[in-house]
DNA sequence: CCCTTGACCTGGAGTTGCTCCAGGGAGCTA
DNA sequence: TAGCTCCCTGGAGCAACTCCAGGTCAAGGG
């Protein structure tokens, strides 16, 4: 498929996956007799991977990484592995920091509720 | 008291704190007679409010606007309590994308446990 | 009294991770 | 044959910091 569909299918935009195909974190794509990127399905499924990582915070660094260790094949699951963990973690993380930034909110809120009720 | 206090205090490095106060976002404050700033609590208030506006995502134009509105006085209350509302909607969004990144990484997960089973 | 140390100042360059655009080609269709 | 759409590349632009050079001032030690 080409670049459009992979882009609406994987969530990332056509700029974003040649930028990735650049930066390394993509493999290079085929080409056809034009020219032109063909996407087959296993490239989709790494690309919507990497698009809820980097959603999620995962830098570009962390996924080169990721993405050399899956180069290198079956040896490095392990490393995979641990790396995906390692980013489990990093969701818990942000998932403290939203609950603490509800309360803030709250808080504000609740002082403005008050504020309203002043100066109706 | 002094940058560094309120870095600590607030969360925010001084050198945010100084791009913060040059991009409007926060008021011009206090300078001591050595030119120093002093923050009061109030500005630590808000640059902690800030704090977690940005680190849950909200842009620097909506801060600004924010910060533009809170500058108006209390005539603004039911615009800011707007934003705010809004930015707790974007909360959601972002709990549901950690929830969706979860279970992308818990099949990818799954995978890998097989993958370690049989080159163990 | 002088000198070093440390916290702060400003203006500006560098970084990350895109995003947009100019300029150009290939294929379809009317 | 022109117009349309989709793609290509290289490079500029942008957001939101982050880091750094070069300078000021106050306090403390020798």
């Amino acid at each position: 498929m080409l670049i459009s569909e992979a882009s609406i299918r994987s969530g990332l935009s056509a700029d974003t996956i040649r930028y990735y195909e650049k930066s390394g974190i993509v493999p290079a794509i085929d080409r056809g007799a034009d020219g032109l990127r063909r996407f087959s399905p296993e490239n989709v499924e790494w690309l919507t991977l990497l698009y809820w990582l980097r959603k999620t915070g995962m830098s570009m660094k962390d996924m080169q990484c990721f993405a050399a260790l899956y180069r290198e094949g079956g040896r490095t699951v392990s490393e995979r592995k641990a790396l995906l963990l390692g980013h489990a973690e990093t969701l818990k993380r942000k998932r403290a920091d939203l609950d603490r930034c509800e309360e803030v909110l709250a808080e504000k809120l609740a002082i403005y509720d008050k504020l309203e009720g002043k100066h109706p």
